[in-house]
DNA sequence: TGCTAAAACTAATGTCATTAGTTATTATAA
DNA sequence: TTATAATAACTAATGACATTAGTTTTAGCA
């Protein structure tokens, strides 16, 4: 065959991706990345440093992507508005996305700084979201992490194949939201 | 020393459950298992056939005791409180059995039946809880998955440590409960 | 007291991650 | 154009783990 194939980290990262979406994190090993890219697996070290490295670039791959695409998503929008385009982008980026969207869940040393640079950016822009619909100080926080909550467990229960009935998962999310958001606006109406 | 510990599955399982407690279900091995019991990894196929096989048992486990604290709970409780009420025993049991809760979720080829029969009882019960509730046909399993994404999820970022910011989660957790049930009710009157 | 089932063992194989050291190719500079 | 230096990919080797085969030995029972 012919050394000298020509990898380097984006290439890496494009294969594992691929595997991750495919069999899930876990099936993404340097072995099984080298058999995709027809080379040994000690050939993947002159590009990453390791099977946790290359999760962690997987992650923060993932962060730029969803924060990326959030960002244009969210252009101009308040209120409303924007509060659900966030919810139906997030669904949307996890659900296109299978393999990143669970590395950035499952992977990272809580004192890895980059990475929790990523998450941060993606809980502020909820906040943001949040703190233009009209909730402020502690109600911001509680509601970001009810959102969260909703579109975490939605996102992972689906990919998991959890939700069975044959009854539209989109319709679900549609209702789900709407009964979240309908709630959020009665809680800033009371002022608790 | 002595052979012949006398080990059996139930034990194993104990010891399981607090690796899984520890350090999650991928830092249970049947190497450390081994190790936490004094006992060489083949010894433990005595027990029980292989590392699958393992965490099946502990997944049967989580539902069992899942279902059964549910169940007890639930007892004689309808409407407005034992929704709440599952609420609250959800994130309890999740807590309280983080190594058991994750099986629960990520352990299970698709045909296994008895996993699905323990995964389904889970299901039904929180459909009844909806039901009760005063949701019907679709609208009851729209609100049940709701509902599991939303305890799910923030049984799981929970768990990760995503909630970062100095607010009590137990207070973000009644808020959650109380924005989504209001949703519900609102949904349940509008009719659709 | 001796026999049998099975609990725990040792030995061995295969997969994976990782490190060390080698080969050979590409790019660059004389 | 050719020699050199950096480095991509390689082979070989080690150590952790899961698993299988085959052995020893104990506990319980006839």
């Amino acid at each position: 065959m012919s050394p000298r194939i020509g990898l380097d980290l984006g290439t890496l990262l494009d294969a594992a991706t691929e595997l991750a979406d495919q069999g899930g994190l876990e099936s993404v090993t340097l072995a099984s990345l080298a058999g995709k890219l027809n080379v040994r697996s000690p050939s993947l070290y002159n590009h990453v440093n390791g099977l946790p490295e290359l999760r962690r670039q997987l992650a923060l791959r993932g962060l730029a992507l969803f924060n990326g695409q959030l960002a244009k998503q969210l252009a101009g929008l308040y209120g409303d508005e924007a509060l659900r385009r966030f919810c139906y982008a997030y669904i949307a980026f996890a659900r296109e996305n299978p393999g990143l969207y669970e590395s950035v869940q499952l992977v990272g040393e809580p004192e890895d700084a980059e990475l929790k640079a990523g998450k941060e950016e993606l809980v502020s822009r909820a906040a943001e979201t949040v703190g233009a619909y009209g909730l402020e100080g502690e109600a911001a926080i509680h509601a970001v992490r009810g959102l969260r909550s909703l579109l975490h467990g939605f996102a992972s229960l689906e990919r998991q194949g959890a939700f069975r009935m044959k009854v539209g998962l989109d319709e679900s999310l549609r209702l789900m939201i709407d009964t979240f958001l309908f709630g959020m606006k009665a809680m800033r109406e009371s002022g608790d």
